[in-house]
DNA sequence: GTCAAGGTAGCACAGTGTGCTAGTACAGTG
DNA sequence: CACTGTACTAGCACACTGTGCTACCTTGAC
């Protein structure tokens, strides 16, 4: 029953966490709440999360691996702006977090900044950056068909969501408070308001 | 001499907390720290700034009109989003254009990034993004004053304008189409018109 | 003199993250 | 069977954090 303990218990600060974030994005996720919220103890929570913020980094990444079904952005049940998140959600999760997310960058760093890129780096780069702003025009399109977003430039709106997604990629392997955990969604909704023209208030 | 008292007990401690600031740009200035470097009590620190943000600021403030003198903020003779755009131009600015931007993103790269930082490295660029963000708000505040903005989380609107920034900055650093420029100043709109709640349009 | 402010000192409280130790359950091994 | 090492848990202790509160002391006005 070891392998079991470890999992359920594991698991249940996790669950726990990501309850906490769902209830309220902007918690706190402290040790205390989250192993009380759990039903553990603090030292148990410790010893399968070293650090906080190895807590904090699971917990995104969790977040971020339930992956949506492509089609997802067409089901109306669910209020534009969360489909949209969550769209971004995806192109965002690729970045990865805490010490993955820092390899990952340095891929990129190594391919397309540190030595001045080749020309065929450089297309490369360009295709990859087009294709996702095309996708990101492509929601935003499922959007404006069903008429929750004004008809407009989608390709600017693609353009600024876009360099948002950087903005946080980038936030993610550079040093940061706590986890953008407790930002990041915040940011992503008040940029997906911004586009969607609703009022962007956080 | 309760004047003279008052001032000198005040500028004490701001003196200390910019003198710990210039020893250490990481410095935390915490409440008791800063207490004893000023030879102040605790409670006569909280007497003069009653919560310790207001300390961080008062002293923030006080470093940044000696470097740059921010005073186009309150030019009401022009709309208040150009004038936040500037002032976020201004911040983008030292990020430079094509070579000069990327030797000035390599010297990130490796001071925060390439190695793992060191726990030094760390706390002085959390500083150095903080200082950022509240130099933001700071803008946001004169804005929300004269009534041109909405009062609201300046806080959290100053992390999603950083983001941007964040994002925009490093879209300088990789391959781009035509130059950055051109789009950059649509996606600075679009952030800026988010904030001030304006139908966000380019 | 009396009184009220303005300012100071310093403790108390509720938090925070992390380290440490004692104890438990269980697998493997003699 | 006993023994041992490992995985895990519980819970306290420590050193911090920011803030509220009370007691005390000047100092100036009346």
């Amino acid at each position: 029953m070891t392998e079991q303990q470890r999992q359920s218990s594991r698991d249940r600060i996790l669950i726990a966490a990501a309850t906490m974030i769902g209830e309220d994005p902007a918690a706190r996720l402290s040790v205390r709440a989250v192993a009380a919220r759990a039903g553990v103890s603090t030292g148990s929570l410790r010893f399968h999360f070293p650090t906080q913020r190895e807590l904090q980094e699971t917990v995104l990444a969790g977040i971020y691996s339930m992956v949506a079904p492509d089609d997802d952005i067409h089901d109306r049940s669910r209020p534009a702006r969360d489909r949209l998140v969550d769209r971004l959600r995806q192109v965002l999760a690729p970045a990865g977090v805490g010490e993955q997310a820092r390899s990952a960058w340095l891929k990129v760093h190594e391919s397309f900044i540190a030595e001045r890129p080749t020309e065929e780096a450089r297309a490369a780069y360009l295709t990859l950056d087009r294709a996702g702003r095309r996708q990101i025009e492509a929601w935003l399109a499922v959007l404006t068909d069903e008429g929750t977003l004004a008809p407009g430039d989608n390709e600017q709106r693609a353009l600024f969501l876009n360099t948002v997604i950087t903005g946080l990629s980038i936030q993610r392997v550079l040093p940061a408070e706590d986890t953008v955990l407790t930002t990041e969604t915040a940011v992503l909704y008040a940029a997906v308001d911004a586009v969607l023209g609703e009022p962007a208030q956080g």
